[in-house]
RNA sequence: GCGCUGAUAGUGUAAUGGCUAACACCUGAGCCUUCCAAGCUCAAAAUUCGGGUUCGAAUCCCGAUCGGCGCACCA
């Protein structure tokens, strides 16, 4: 039996989606190559995100380098926290976390001990594995940061960034000083992230190196109850799963207004849920009943975080419901984190008051998303396999094609191609019968085939297909584009409260 | 890291110590063809790597590498 994993997996390679990096030398897990189509799909996506969430005056993209110093870090506290130390049974090799361990056996303080202070604390109170009474190993440290030495003397410690998040702090003095101090600003950052997963699983699920979409929004935490589109949300029912709801099996959605009122969440906070609701409802076209806000316990989440909520999404793939992005509300402790070590003032003063404003973090895994699409809008028909994207994402918005090698047709169809090129993604083919051009157009998801036949060289009309339905209509060549524009259009609907993509 | 398991054209399989490593799909060239993977001809394309056993290894043995699954890990 081939799995729907194995069918994309191979459809993803093949037709170039995606394929392990530096496949020819070795496979290593974690790592992986954006090819031509997948590059395309990526990219609509991202454009999709920037123009959803990017839509407030106030919120601009950045870029920082991949590259931060060793300081970042202590400040941010993943030197610290990245930083698993762990050991493992000789006999049985059952490895886990060493301070954990000790702490609850001991009771003792572990927070800031060294490897080998953790040993003498094991050998101290004769600590054995937990799982077979068998001698314990020497403390190991694992971090899950890669590090690099910079420079000739390799003096220089510095690290890839195990998320993008960073760089919008750093950046938080300068921004708020060049967008004129205004609050609430947001900087978003679409780049890579590395960190170095011990086995990563999952085919393209969990990766070594990844991209990430983030948007930082600061704020005063004064105003955090309140957003000014407020009245035209408060009756929109989101599809949330508390934690005291864990256990229950369907799924009860609540108006923004209950969420305020019974759950205490605020009116920021909500406002940026719905935002991403419309923007996997809406705008990705996912179905509503694959989708989910899983609220995260305080004993699941980083100890900053005050309010998490990750959006999971049901993928037949993975077997269930999956998380693609976090929202979190992180208090003030970035930047007072970075105010502290690195002694520069991050305070702002602005409604007559001195102080540091608080984040609401919206983190994307974007190649997650990919692979969402890829497993949402798969499908499986008599004949032909296909990806249903909307338009929108589609890697190629228009093939053209020649009905058969002969008479002309082949130049009138190029022609066509050459103009349509300018607006619009596309491509051309005439190796095969037109059934097999259409086929290989629906295996990569393209939205509109124009086909030119006989009838063109009469009447200069061509055929417009549906890759969905595989409807046909007839249109003049001159109407063309602005046909299309229309049906790319049409599909929009998302209009409340984001721009219009 | 541990355990299990596996690695043959781009993909999926076959060859179980013996002919030039086979077949299908895919891809390319050509013929044919007036709308949904048609047909015909031709072509390109593979035994993960390193040792060993043997007259002879894709096949058996050892090692390495890498993948998958399970455990653990996933601030």
């Amino acid at each position: 039996m081939v799995t729907k994993t194995e069918k994309i997996m191979s459809i993803a390679q093949k037709r170039g989606f995606f394929f392990p990096s530096g496949e020819i030398y070795s496979v290593k897990a974690g790592f992986w190559t954006y090819g031509h189509l997948g590059t395309l799909l990526k990219q609509r996506w991202e454009n999709l995100w920037r123009k959803t969430f990017l839509d407030n005056p106030n919120y601009y993209e950045i870029e920082d380098t991949n590259i931060l110093t060793k300081e970042v870090f202590e400040s941010s506290g993943h030197l610290k926290n990245f930083n698993d130390p762990l050991v493992e049974c000789n006999k049985c090799k059952f490895r886990f976390r060493a301070d954990q361990y000790v702490e609850d056996e001991t009771g003792e303080e572990t927070e800031a001990l060294t490897t080998s202070e953790m040993d003498k604390l094991i050998t101290k109170h004769k600590l054995k594995c937990p799982e077979c009474g068998g001698e314990l190993g020497k403390t190991q440290l694992f971090n899950m940061m890669f590090e690099l030495k910079v420079g000739a003397t390799g003096k220089d410690i510095m690290h890839l960034r195990p998320e993008t998040a960073q760089a919008p702090y750093l950046a938080f003095k300068r921004e708020f000083l060049a967008l004129r101090e205004k609050l609430p600003m947001g900087l978003a950052v679409i780049g890579k992230a590395f960190r170095n997963e011990i086995s990563p699983r999952q085919g393209f699920f969990r990766l070594r190196e990844f991209t990430q979409a983030e948007l930082q929004i600061f704020f005063d935490p004064d105003t955090i109850d309140e957003t000014e589109d407020w009245n035209k949300i408060k009756s929109y029912k989101l599809r949330t799963l508390l934690v005291k709801e864990r256990s229950s099996k369907t799924l009860k959605e609540k108006t923004c207004e209950q969420l305020n009122k019974t759950e205490k969440i605020p009116k920021l906070y909500i406002s940026q849920m719905v935002k991403i609701q419309k923007f996997y409802l809406d705008v990705l076209d996912i179905p509503k009943e694959k989708i989910r806000f899983k609220e995260i316990s305080e004993k699941e989440r980083a100890f900053y975080n005050r309010i998490q909520f990750d959006m999971e999404i049901d993928l037949e793939t993975l077997g269930g419901f999956r998380e693609v992005l976090g929202l979190h509300y992180r208090g003030d402790h970035d930047l007072s984190g970075h105010q502290k070590g690195s002694k520069t003032k991050l305070e702002v003063f602005l409604n007559n008051k001195r102080f540091i404003p608080h984040v609401i973090e919206l983190s994307f895994g974007v190649d997650r998303n990919i692979w969402n699409l890829l497993d949402n809008f798969f499908k499986e028909e008599k004949n032909r396999t296909l990806f249903t994207f909307p338009h929108s994402l589609s890697p190629i918005d228009v093939a053209i094609f020649p009905l058969i090698r002969k008479n002309n047709l082949p130049e009138v169809a190029k022609k066509i191609f050459n103009d349509l090129n300018q607006d619009f993604n596309c491509t051309y083919d005439e190796t095969g019968s037109i059934g097999r051009m259409y086929r290989r157009m629906d295996e990569i998801g393209c939205s509109t085939m124009i086909t030119v036949d006989h009838q063109t060289l009469k009447d200069k009309s061509v055929t417009l297909r549906d890759k969905n339905t595989m409807k046909q209509t007839r249109i003049k060549i001159e109407k063309l584009k602005e046909k299309i524009k229309k049906l790319f259009n049409d599909e929009i609907k998302f209009e409340e409260t984001g721009k219009k993509v």
